[in-house]
DNA sequence: ACGTTATAGTTACAATTGCAACTAATTGCA
DNA sequence: TGCAATTAGTTGCAATTGTAACTATAACGT
């Protein structure tokens, strides 16, 4: 009712965006069409999330880290953190005790459970990986590796909003 | 209390999986900040969701789309596009209307309001945009430019499960 | 020692999303 | 024709996620 919806003015002078040449849009694309392909292998077998994978990931390689710290190590806030521990713990992959000294803390690892999950799933996320990563010659790869190191670097912090 | 939470067996032989070196991990972090950056610009301003800046952009640049063709322009699930075109049609930046022919379908455009926004959010996402590739050499934008067309090619349809 | 401030992690609730089922209109073909 | 199969779009519900508030512990300054 008291929404003026006019038809449509359309003029030349608009400079409408590009979506398939922009490069946030085809990012977004990427990244989600390659995370899917990936996870939908482990969701199946496994009924894991990509956020549980990540986080039995950094487990897998340093050992006894706190929640923090994993979600320092997989850029995912703590809260995701904690309900992904939540999960894996009561699934009985991960093992959680508490820091001796700071009972805040949490101790985290893999459980056996947590290991051969680990260990079948991170071959399969490497090799599809390689399947597209194939799709490049080796100069490409190369640049790739090059352009997201900068990328990346660039764009530190531009999440964490600056507000103390 | 069924839960047989092992400590952690933790051995030399299990090829943990270096998260800050594998590609889609990076393409998430990248894409992730990026899109978001950009995005605060305009959700602050408008109220707009990236769904729906996107849905503006395609109508921008072809006019009277149907709200399937706007779901594959923006390769986003046709219910995504429905929220996203009700809330810009309540929002009176949408005009919809039916088509002739077919009563299924809509006829969609931007309303005088959506111009206004469009044309106030476009230079603003392409300056964006401009921000992150000025973190590049020409060489490599080049390269990157090159290396997504073919990545996105070859990841076309992996989205789309083959079922019939 | 004691109150203030900071840190680790969880919980509660709202907003978003994703999937499946649904309506309505159109097509196709027997 | 007329009835099954498609297509466009919406709705409902459950699962996911994001934000803020909260608990518990530790650290700091006086």
């Amino acid at each position: 009712m008291s929404h003026p919806r006019k038809p449509a003015p359309a003029g030349a002078e608009h400079a409408p965006l590009e979506l398939e040449r922009f490069l946030p849009y085809r990012l977004s694309i990427l990244s989600n069409t390659v995370s899917q392909a990936i996870a939908d292998d482990y969701q199946r077998r496994y009924d894991l999330s990509v956020t549980e994978w990540r986080v039995m990931a950094v487990l897998a390689r340093f050992h006894g880290l706190s929640a923090r710290e994993v979600a320092e190590r997989t850029a995912m806030d703590k809260v995701a953190v904690s309900r992904a521990l939540a999960r894996l713990v009561e699934a009985g992959r991960v093992h959680r005790e508490t820091h001796g000294n700071d009972k805040r803390r949490s101790v985290l690892s893999l459980t056996e459970a947590g290991w051969l999950i680990h260990d079948d799933v991170a071959p399969m996320a490497r090799a599809r990986e390689r399947e597209v990563l194939d799709k490049l010659d080796s100069e490409e790869r190369a640049w790739l590796t090059r352009i997201l190191d900068k990328l990346l670097e660039g764009v530190q912090g531009m999440g964490d909003d600056g507000e103390p």
